[in-house]
DNA sequence: CCGACATATTCGGATATTTGAATATGATAT
DNA sequence: ATATCATATTCAAATATCCGAATATGTCGG
């Protein structure tokens, strides 16, 4: 095993837990949760302009915490390694929160204000069947 | 339950994290690993001026991170947690490098140049013998 | 090609963090 | 009381981060 001495490989250690600390990339993180979030849904789940929610994804992708899918005019957003959501658990814990507080807002929901694919498929298909 | 936003939430789970992301205050908290360590101690172990350790160590205090202990001049410093270091750990494995490769600097060595009296205490009942 | 929509990027000022230098405090021995 | 050693604190300059505004890119329908 190569020999490490503890600073340098603090500073490796450092880059996942600096990209992820940060209550926006936390926010955004548990948005997106085990599932996959286009940007306009996180737009609705956490209420912030785009630009600034992209600004933020930019920072989690350039730390390869997030991977991107393009599908049309949509970007998907999903999580490289669901363990990220695990380390934002433990240090629910290491705060004093239960791990069900944080499980409650983990996945990805349906937001009845959001437009997005994943949220609105239903009211669109309401709007075909009244087409027939 | 409480009901909560994410980003609400996120806000209060990033400050143990914020706390612990740095390359300097991850190696604080490895070398310290699961005993006590002296900053003089943290000198030898980090290779750092004395001033420099002790403000990270006050921003880790501050963090309720760590917990001091003053014996005569020397002040101890201790995990309140252990479970600090299975997130650095965490951190390590979403970072592509094993596990052991934390637990192999995590324990508080015994360094040869360190005088402190983890280190030195050999040293000096040699020194004793060879007075007698 | 154009317009509309989803998303990304760049820029810059405000704000926060980092870190070296100087100095203060607290304990022990003489 | 003073010197010395271990540690803490303060300050300020350099540096980094945050975040709003403006703008760019990429995709689709017409």
């Amino acid at each position: 095993m190569k020999k490490r001495t503890i600073p340098d490989l603090s500073k490796k250690l450092a880059v996942p837990l600096n990209a992820i600390a940060s209550p926006q990339r936390i926010a955004i993180l548990l948005a997106i949760g085990t599932g996959e979030a286009c940007v306009c849904h996180l737009e609705t789940a956490l209420g912030w302009r785009q630009a600034y929610i992209s600004q933020h994804l930019m920072a989690l992708r350039k730390a390869d915490i997030l991977q991107d899918r393009r599908e049309g005019r949509y970007v998907y957003y999903r999580l490289k390694n669901a363990s990220y959501l695990d380390l934002i658990t433990a240090s629910a814990t290491l705060n004093g929160l239960s791990s069900e507080a944080v499980s409650a807002v983990i996945n990805t929901q349906i937001y009845p204000a959001c437009e997005c694919p994943h949220c609105a498929p239903v009211l669109i298909s309401i709007e075909g069947l009244k087409a027939v």
